[in-house]
DNA sequence: CTTGACCTTCCATGAACTGGAAACCTCATC
DNA sequence: GATGAGGTTTCCAGTTCATGGAAGGTCAAG
């Protein structure tokens, strides 16, 4: 089938079907004599595999490790559980940072008046965090 | 001063720097004979700012609006707190798309056995999550 | 034979730096 | 004045994962 079939198939653009080809990461099946790619029910597969792998945020390179597993009737899943705990200690990292985050613009906001006037701790922290909690307390 | 200098007051790195100036977002006071970039006091105040306001994941162009509003001493805080909410809200959007997949990542890593054998949750809910959970049920 | 949809390749862009190469400046020492 | 070390300059490339667009080739229908 042509990359547009293959493409609403797997739910995957065209373009990055061409991506993941000019990576290596998913080639089409061969092509035709005008030079279209030429995708097969496998290839698909493989397009949707990486597509609900990348929506859990498995970067490329673990997708084509993942892949490569899949493909391996020989796998032993300790392989992939390992993979998956790596990338799930990175998003849980990831998240304690946007936490971290989260709980001082949220402070921040809940100290500033929002109004007309130029005074503002979110800026006054901007300018020095170390000292703008002291000032506001002491 | 020159640029190392004001990297070690600022902790900003100097290639940091000198992209934060080709990007006109802090421009060095002016220049020596010899041509290298000199810092003032001032410019340095801005730079660990900025460093701040990145460290809460504030994008580049909301530094430079941000920075702006430091040095505006008409600014309403009203127009700073509202940039923070803004930013917030991105901030919990992706916190709350993470913990989603991090849900999913530890349901599936508790599911696999993690040994030597090719059987993987993990890599059938790659291949169809829609039928991989009912299976596990049915 | 022409239209229109689809496909091809190649190049540019985004976000925010970071690394490295080749050359230049500065200051101290001999 | 030469030399050497260390700091600085500019420019180019690479990172991640696509996405948008231009110029042109292919294919099926009428």
């Amino acid at each position: 089938m042509n990359i547009g079939e293959a493409a609403k198939l797997s739910g995957v653009p065209a373009k990055t079907i061409r991506y993941y080809d000019e990576i290596d990461l998913i080639k089409p099946s061969g092509r035709t004599a005008g030079g279209y790619r030429d995708y097969d029910e496998r290839a698909v597969e493989s397009l949707r595999f990486v597509r609900h792998a990348r929506g859990l945020g498995f970067s490329v390179e673990d997708c084509r490790a993942l892949l490569s597993l899949y493909r391996d009737r020989n796998r032993a899943s300790a392989d992939v559980k390992s993979l998956t705990a790596k990338h799930l200690a990175r998003i849980e990292s990831k998240i304690a940072e946007l936490e971290s985050m989260k709980r001082t613009l949220q402070d921040l906001t809940a100290r500033c008046q929002g109004d007309d006037r130029p005074d503002c701790p979110i800026l006054d922290n901007l300018a020095g965090p170390e000292r703008s909690r002291a000032e506001a307390r002491g």
